[in-house]
DNA sequence: TTTTAGCACTCAAACAGTCAGAGTGCTAAA
DNA sequence: TTTAGCACTCTGACTGTTTGAGTGCTAAAA
């Protein structure tokens, strides 16, 4: 066991750069002879192999057994994304894709993420991922209402993050178009602003005396603000691409893709690990370096995305421990650049103090 | 080769009943001997082995190879869900789940499906699915708009089918609240209830006219409403617990699991099948019964959704072959009743003649 | 001192052979 | 018409063998 302060030589971070890539491509072990045909090791297989021990003693290289070839370890790949890896060159094709997000500028963030998603699963092969963080502390900012028929209409919902839901409520008796304008503004005047604890006993009281039929009103209206947005929302995860996954022999093993397909399907742990970044970089999670246990055997990459100094979610990629980092990592990069820069602060959050306006 | 015409004895069919309810169970093939424990057939193996020999003969169960026991085909399984299985007795659990649904009976169609799915998924433990049909062409009965700030605004759009769907307007120049009102109303008065090919070059030009602003704010508006209600939208699909069929031995092929997941990634056949359907019934493809190949080892049961009259979805359950339809059929059956009749067609699509009362 | 050729060694994967067990079809007796 | 019994078939589990890829080590070459 060799003396791990020890600086790698530069043959044996040629050599571990290139076992590390063509591990990458094939996914097969890499053994001593096939290193031979890089002109850059020009090196006989045995000169090869000796160094090949070494850095097994060293903890980059790992084998499965006695006769196999090496594989990277967890800490090789740490090295080679950290130090061996050449910065990846994007295409023309790929720049143009990415570039097509532009198009999508005045759009809801919703729609950007749902793209870029998809986009990044096409254009890496691997699972696209991505979050739209929640705001601490659901509240609506706005109210509005939209007649339809005596018993119908739409509540429409404005939250001070940005976000419209929208909600039809559908009554037992008839209520008059008046009425509904009247409802709206004694909702904005009386709750817009406030989260849902806010909502008290005498505030209901009080709108129901403001507005005709408010007892019959009132109760169903707030339920339904209640309902849509006070669903349990952590923020909305997003991914495109699972499938890609099973394109690769990591996930050819049916409990592999059970675990992946549950950790998708639950979500939870996946937005722990993708909201817990506030950070300038792009985040590099090779396999247990992840608290996550089903994704052991998994890589993730993926970057916050802001508006302005604010944190509004974060996009990525989910693949295998032998993933293509140096492509993926640019990508994300680009990416999340990419769509910070799409959100000036202005343009998402920019309701101003519609609070005091608003009453007639 | 037996007369097809022939009607099975009782005593095949108590056999191949037992056959297939102990292979829906057990998912293996089923051996003459082990049919001996049923008390309804008070017989020796020997004499089930005939009867299974021409039940064979006549089509209705399958041999993997000659010492095995049998699996039903895909004839059995037809028999057994026409005329064979008995009316499954749903537990006070299921039908207590199945009427929570109720809480929802004020939301809209969207929330309502997607609970359902994930109900349907849940008591199955197969995969729940469902449509929500778009409607012919897509229309804007209304609009409506939300001022935020004097560069940004958000676009309320009422469809004709009842549907909201908000788009979120950056400008880059400023706007008023009262040229804002004028907007709406022009749009409401010009464009409301028009398909998006009658927008033409004079009606936009007329737009321009009566709204302050009209020769920069009119374009990018439309092409906002372009691109939400333009969205190639052939009705949405939903689902949910696909993992859960990774539980089944029938799955733990990989190929298998890639077609599902494909199937469901690329949605078109599924929402073919299930929008192809009117009937007031529950249908019941077993197998290659169903068109789309990547099926042709699964099953899939749906029935259509009503409001009174129109169909407006449908619901369904996708597992394996050897599918508890007994079970599963009437829980579909139950649900999509159930939703259906939560859905009174006043409700959902009563927007009542809002064009000709709209202008000032 | 470093590199390399060569050789013995190890292990996985592919293949063939054997065996037990489950289930069958058929025949002859009940 | 039913059934006991037997010969037969096929799978799956297990074993042993072979092949080839790749290794570590040693001794010679540079």
């Amino acid at each position: 066991m060799q003396d791990k302060n020890t600086e790698l030589s530069e043959r044996k971070k040629a050599i571990l750069k290139a076992i590390i890539d063509t591990h990458i491509n094939l996914g097969e072990p890499v053994g001593s002879k096939y290193l031979t045909q890089y002109k850059q090791i020009a090196f006989s297989s045995a000169t090869i192999r000796n160094e090949m021990a070494e850095l097994e003693d060293m903890g980059y290289l790992e084998q499965l057994h006695t006769s196999s070839g090496r594989i990277p370890s967890e800490l090789g790949y740490r090295f080679y994304v950290d130090q061996l890896m050449q910065q990846y060159r994007m295409t023309q094709a790929e720049l143009g894709e990415l570039n097509k997000l532009q198009t999508l500028k005045a759009a809801e963030l919703d729609r950007i993420l749902d793209r870029a998603t998809k986009l990044m699963s096409m254009l890496t092969n691997y699972t696209g991922v991505a979050l739209k963080r929640a705001p601490a502390r659901q509240t609506v900012a706005r109210f509005d209402a939209m007649y339809l028929s005596p018993r119908n209409f739409i509540l429409v919902m404005l939250t001070a993050s940005g976000n419209v839901k929208t909600r039809q409520v559908r009554l037992g008796f008839d209520v008059s178009r008046d009425t509904l304008e009247r409802l709206t503004m004694v909702l904005n005047d009386c709750i817009a602003g406030l989260d849902l604890d806010g909502i008290t006993l005498p505030v209901m009281l009080d709108m129901q005396r403001r507005v005709p039929d408010g007892e019959r009103l009132i109760n169903p209206i707030i339920s339904a603000i209640y309902e849509t947005v006070g669903e349990v929302d952590d923020g909305e995860l997003m991914f495109d691409g699972v499938n890609n996954l099973l394109n690769y022999p990591e996930y050819s093993d049916i409990d592999r893709v059970r675990d992946m397909l549950g950790l998708f399907d639950r979500q939870d742990d996946l937005r722990e690990v993708l909201s817990h970044d506030a950070s300038d970089q792009t985040n590099v999670y090779i396999g247990s370096e992840n608290s996550v246990e089903v994704m052991n055997n998994s890589s993730l990459i993926f970057r916050a995305v802001k508006s302005g100094d604010k944190v509004i979610g974060a996009i990525g990629v989910i693949g295998p421990r032998r993933m293509d980092y140096s492509k993926v990592v640019t990508l994300v990069d680009y990416m999340s650049k990419n769509i910070s820069s799409m959100l000036e602060p202005s343009g998402l959050l920019g309701i101003e103090h519609c609070q005091d306006e608003e009453d007639s």
